[in-house]
DNA sequence: CGCTCTATTTATAATTC
DNA sequence: TGAATTATAAATAGAGC
């Protein structure tokens, strides 16, 4: 018999002309793609080759994002100054930059700071949670490896507990029996606070989630001249 | 007999791992690809979508390349000019006390927000760690009032964990009377696969946190964030 | 939007010249 | 270095939620 292939569910990646995408809104979404896209390869192209990277993009709708590494002012500094090897300096360019980086480094930094802690303070929740619901899950009873830990005195303390608990178990049952389950009562679900019966795994680091760029547009740009300095040289 | 041309003539691509290549050759020479293809990503976005974009890369060996359209010049003042789209800026001082008035103001919010949602995060880990706290500290076994709520088949299967439980703790105590105490054995901690509880959840993929290089390069560096601002915010 | 999924196109690591 | 080649890892267009 012939395994019934699934109806293709997509046509797969589409090889597209290189020109302005017409499309406003697959502009957008090809802009937002690509953008992210962008900096990825430029944070893997720091991060293999110790290279030091600043980027700055503007959207077609004229939002500006940018990328730095070390950071923009790092890296606008190091323009400025003319950088090691090349030796020669490179002009004004992003003195601005410059000047505005150098005011707001401070924030920055604290900025990136809590930033960080906010990512530890959600990967401990999240951790928490998931021990939560294990625990919750298991019936909360300790397994047979961790009963054959105990000590003597912990064996002892734990058998009572145990009897203690069989108590209840035993009165509960009679209760039960003298309710004469003619009543489906009680114990809606599960409890709320569990929540996930697996607990949080998260696996995307939502790092580019992004406000929308939402802004008026402006009129230029598309054929203007392009190209980038190799070296000592300028390619167009 | 046919030629068997089969042999590999070369593995292929491999996959490389995230962190920094230590091979200095290698380095140089992925180095010159991937910056090539990053320049060639960036050229494609702006043709594509109509972004305007600037780059200024430095290379391990300190030499700057730089990628700009419609061109790095253009990119700064409009950058500098924050969005004004007249992108005339001429004198520096005066625009970069603006950028940074306007920036401040992004940032002072953001750090409002950040701190409020830390403040959360820290709120519901304490919630939680008391939860945890409590069931541990309770043995782990479910508190009279969870057994009372408890259904008939509930009622069973945990009157049979009880069973088992039982048993063990009377092996245990078997076990221990046995070995005399005449050897503090045993007890080691907690075997490996225990480990937490929990287990590893890891949601958390350093993607775009990658622990910087390390650069020993320009003896600068470890210390410096990397990050880019998307939107609204910075990201490190 | 933002995230997912799939089928393809691209980018590139490894290797050779 | 630099320019091919090759086989595989990654990015992403298109379509859906």
């Amino acid at each position: 018999m012939m395994m019934l292939r699934k109806k293709r569910q997509s046509m797969g990646r589409q090889k597209i002309a290189m020109k302005r995408i017409e499309n406003e809104e697959a502009r957008q979404v090809c802009f937002s793609k690509r953008r992210a896209g962008l900096f990825k390869k430029a944070t893997e192209l720091s991060i293999l080759c110790g290279a030091e990277i600043g980027i700055v993009v503007f959207s077609p709708a004229g939002k500006p994002f940018s990328f730095g590494h070390p950071s923009l002012d790092y890296i606008t500094k190091r323009f400025l100054g003319g950088g090691g090897g090349g030796g020669e300096m490179v002009v004004a360019p992003l003195c601005g930059i410059f000047v505005e980086g150098q005011k707001l480094l401070q924030l920055n930094q604290e900025h990136a700071g809590l930033t960080e802690k906010l990512e530890e303070a959600r990967r401990m929740r999240a951790e928490l949670e998931a021990e939560v619901a294990a625990q919750r899950g298991g019936s909360g009873l300790p397994c047979d490896v961790e009963v054959h830990e105990m000590g003597v005195e912990e064996l002892e303390s734990f058998q009572k507990r145990l009897e203690e608990l069989r108590r209840n178990v035993a009165n509960r049952r009679e209760e039960l029996e003298i309710l004469c389950m003619d009543t489906k009562v009680t114990r809606g679900g599960v409890p709320p606070q569990l929540g996930y019966g697996g607990g949080y795994l998260g696996g995307y680091n939502g790092l580019y989630l992004a406000p929308a760029p939402v802004g008026g547009f402006y009129g230029h740009g598309q054929d203007m001249n392009m190209g980038f300095r190799f070296g000592d040289r300028w390619y167009s």
